[in-house]
DNA sequence: ATTTCATATTCGCCTAGGCGAATGTGTTGC
DNA sequence: GCAACACATTCGCCTAGGCGAATATGAAAT
């Protein structure tokens, strides 16, 4: 779903970067591993539609995942293709200056790092960059 | 349609992106103006799809247009939004290495400048950057 | 084995937006 | 005025994809 020629490529990457949750998503991730659970509680939003637009990046090639357990982790994936790679890259580094998604990832430290986690939480195991305090 | 916050306007952006007939359009405009009967020309598509898409940029904000007589002449425009027009710029970048962009480019380059014009381009304004010979 | 937990997928509904065909609009030329 | 020209818009049709609600799946815990 992510193949063709070049230019697909590029449709594809773009399409995939034009929706709101989605950039959010990747924001998220930034360079280390997520686990779901951290995305729905930072984004506040339904765990279906943040497994459909996880779903729609892994088609699109932006982004990979890797079990542990029941959990689910998901990583940006470096591209093969490095034109998707350079314009991904240039969009990541946008998205550090843009105050609300900065806010959310203000929220994802809060959330990992709190004293008291959310009752769904406190089993699931840290982003990586976050470290894993208590 | 396209205001709101930042995160809107680069959905805004990322969707006017995520069409191989407007990565083309975009492409061809470059840094210069052009006229819609030139893009019609080197694309080989309908006037109708050329017009609409070029509508689409427009409304996106990607795209200004200028009458010249009978003639439109259409431009990127500098948005006003500096993370969306850094964006842009990258995106251009890219096209610029692209292998089927290039061709389009070419051929641009060829119908205008060729010694017999096709008939319905003879009379029609050249675009600044391929110059104006005959 | 059954339940629970984390996540994924399906379903039905609805809107955005792509297309060709037809038609409308603004400008020039006769 | 009217025809020709360059371009824009509308129409009807169709698919992609967004959403919430419900349901399925895979792994662990008991």
């Amino acid at each position: 779903m992510a193949k063709g020629n070049s230019i697909s490529r590029l449709e594809t990457l773009f399409g995939a970067l034009a929706d709101r949750t989605r950039l959010r998503l990747l924001n998220l991730m930034g360079r280390d591993e997520i686990c779901v659970c951290f995305l729905v509680e930072v984004l506040g939003l339904s765990q279906p539609k943040i497994s459909r637009h996880l779903a729609y990046l892994r088609d699109a090639g932006l982004v990979s995942a890797r079990r542990e357990g029941k959990w689910m982790h998901y990583r940006i994936s470096e591209s093969g293709d490095e034109i998707a790679a350079r314009l991904l890259n240039e969009t990541l580094d946008c998205l550090q200056s843009d105050g609300e998604m900065r806010q959310d990832r203000a929220r994802l430290v809060n959330v990992c790092c709190a004293p008291s986690l959310p009752v769904t939480l406190q089993r699931a195991p840290r982003p990586i960059s976050v470290g894993s305090q208590q």
